[in-house]
DNA sequence: ACGACAAATGAACCTCGGTTAATTACGACG
DNA sequence: CGTCGTAATTAACCGAGGTTCATTTGTCGT
């Protein structure tokens, strides 16, 4: 199915998809890291996720009510990724029941890492959030700048480096 | 389909299920409300969602891997709802398309429901927040306490009052 | 090795929400 | 009508993180 995929080859900086884009479709990480985040109206911009190799990442409005993307996705890395149109899963998926049930686990894990997210952010500190990050993922601290790491735990650079001194 | 569901009456205060369950299931809430809440490690409590009728509600993590639930549910109305087991709906979607499809229609609306919940949570305050709760569910603040709107929010009671008296 | 620009740190000040505890409002019920 | 229990409000104090700006540390490119 995944041979079915245009393969993506991108530079550091380059988008797969932007916000506000409709053409979304489904990533799978094969090397290198990417970026998916968000601009606020405010201007401000925030990193909802890391995704090293072997992740699979797509947006969910865009899927299910074909919506325009509500977050853009970057290259933090040289990265290579195979992309699959939503579209064509879905139409597949009508027919095909091996692959309904692979979109139901894909989209099982997405739900369940999102309700982990709500938890931690509803019930952990800043701090915790950070150790947390760097525990689940040992070396994100050196393939992102601090104000990406801030931006996803949702603080401030200064106040990260705050946090680090406070850890000594 | 939901026909072959079990039928659930609900007291206020009975729970549908409680966080460590395994025989979990989906939840169509027919009348009443319905909370969705945690308990963390430090003893305190944690509302998730409020299910008003016509709510799905389940726990991702059972659907997916079986594990235990991750929260509780319990009535905070008097209510009706029509339980399906989890485990009924996988297996049957094995060979049933069509419901192998509506899955991915639901998981994919909770998907979507999370995502917007982690952007209010990262880039929202309080304040913003409690007016986005009283924007989208008008009655809400009449059908439950201060202190479990304040908890939905995640702050505590006397914030939620601060944050009243600011808005006059 | 040098300068240039970005990243990270640090300090001073402020705001929001947590904590604790006292007070008030509003039941249900004898 | 008074009382007990719960919910909601208010106040005083504190700490975490935001904001702004200055300073240091990198890291490159030539």
């Amino acid at each position: 199915m995944v041979k079915n995929g245009r393969k993506i080859v991108l530079e550091s900086g380059d988008h797969a998809f932007m916000q506000g884009d409709s053409d979304s479709k489904v990533y799978f990480v094969k090397s290198g890291l990417l970026k998916a985040y968000y601009i606020r109206s405010d201007g401000k911009e925030h990193i909802k996720s890391f995704l090293p190799e072997g992740s699979i990442i797509g947006s969910m409005v865009a899927l299910v009510d074909g919506d325009p993307c509500t977050f853009s996705l970057v290259a933090s890395e040289p990265t290579t990724a195979i992309a699959l149109p939503y579209k064509v899963l879905a139409d597949v998926a009508q027919s095909d029941i091996g692959l309904a049930n692979a979109l139901v686990g894909f989209l099982g894990t997405y739900g369940k890492r999102k309700e982990q997210r709500e938890y931690q952010l509803l019930s952990l500190s800043a701090e915790d959030r950070f150790a947390l990050l760097i525990e689940t993922m040992p070396d994100i601290a050196d393939r992102v700048s601090q104000a990406d790491l801030a931006s996803y735990i949702g603080i401030t650079p200064q106040a990260l480096s705050r946090i680090k001194r406070r850890l000594k």
